[in-house]
DNA sequence: AAGAAAACTGGACCGCGGTCCGTTTGGGAT
DNA sequence: ATCCCAAACGGACCGCGGTCCAGTTTTCTT
């Protein structure tokens, strides 16, 4: 099975939804590939619709806000069925998840074969430095997005892209931190970086990105028991 | 204004949902005193039908599981119109908060009033320690209903209990880590407890609570930078 | 005791996410 | 060109969370 499945049920004749970002089983050996890559030839009116699904929820969000984007909104702007866009995305957060990909797949490919010390080359201190400043830009670019493409509570963490993302802060934890729990840490770290905090304390307490980018400094050495680096 | 208000829209003719398991303001003085106290003369009808409530909703818990708790099962369980089971707890997450609220209580007060290490009385970097396996207890305890309870991811941090608890990790972050940020930190050592977090390390990974509580230890220790305490 | 204001009630109503299933269509096989 | 069927389609349908408001009940005032 190359896939980790987003829905509960997936009856045969319904494959899944191709388009929900969906992750291959390598990610933990940093082999992932992404999910288009082995799109497998979708029929010519599905690719269609697809297409028009997509533009149409990009302008419903740029019209309206990520709020603005309901599948029936989205259903009828593409003049396609309503049917057809779960068929497609699974589920709501499929389809914001799918305009997010883009973004996703250049931030992944960053981390893997980027220039340093986002990408591999610099010592795994600096790179999770690095990771952390990267991901709270993004967040913070694309904050109403991310916020409304957040799964629910329980498929949050099984939700493919940050499992990578939380596979390659262990990954790094591990050469950091020999002696830590470098799993536990992950989870801790990615925590930090959740969207739902950075949006409350961003938005409703407005604090400067600024000290956010130090507060994450401030624990990775910390967490690693190293000195922060020079102010 | 003594509540911190959890709709969106509070009609002057609604006073708003008292039940909402609300906090004083104070709370950031550590003497909150809770919601129930100055629920200030509840109407007789009103008061039935809130017993009622809370008791359906209790009954359905046990029976169906928190999934089974619907706005409108509830309201036919304790015979009772929708619209009364939301004027009195505001929202779903507002009446699960309910069910929730004793235990909140005492947990509130140990915190504040019980025997070290827990209450005062301890070092600081002690009553981290404490409150994270205290937490952890709790919340694995109660998992399913905390896990339902969890308010939308716009609101999750403008809850009140967690406010609250947040807070008081800040109190304890200020005197154990005076050179840090301790409301970022704070923050983070929450995010460890977080019950979906939780309830994905422990039912989906089948990490032991041992694991976890060690996790939360020696995370502790990070952070403050001191010795985990001998195992 | 009576009347008026305030608080509460309940169920009709709405919008949205998600499912179902009868119908249509694309594209390989013959 | 024809046939065939898996794949895709689309919209009716469902359940739930949340709102609204006309009508009822309680409590306060005099």
């Amino acid at each position: 099975m190359l896939y980790a499945g987003f829905m509960s049920t997936a009856p045969p004749p319904l494959p899944r939804p191709e388009d929900a970002v969906g992750q291959s089983e390598l990610e933990l050996l940093q082999l992932d590939t992404g999910p288009v890559v082995d799109e497998p030839c979708l029929r010519a009116d599905a690719a269609r619709n697809r297409a028009r699904l997509l533009e149409a929820a990009e302008r419903l969000v740029a019209e309206h806000g990520a709020a603005g984007v309901t599948m029936e909104a989205v259903a009828a702007a593409a003049c396609v069925g309503k049917g057809t866009v779960f068929r497609r995305f699974g589920d709501r957060t499929g389809l914001l998840a799918a305009l997010l990909d883009h973004s996703e797949r250049k931030f992944q490919a960053a981390l893997l074969s980027g220039p340093p010390p986002l990408g591999p080359g610099a010592p795994p201190v600096e790179r999770l430095r690095a990771f952390g400043c990267a991901m709270l830009r993004r967040s913070i670019d694309e904050l109403d997005l991310q916020l409304a493409a957040e799964p629910s509570a329980d498929r949050r963490h099984t939700f493919a892209p940050r499992r990578f993302l939380r596979g390659h802060l262990a990954l790094l934890l591990r050469q950091a931190v020999p002696e830590g729990d470098s799993e536990l840490l992950s989870h801790t770290l990615m925590a930090y970086l959740d969207v739902a905090l950075l949006h409350h304390l961003t938005e409703q307490c407005g604090m400067p990105a600024e000290r956010l980018r130090e507060g994450w400094l401030d624990l990775v050495a910390r967490v690693t028991r190293t000195e922060p680096p020079a102010a």
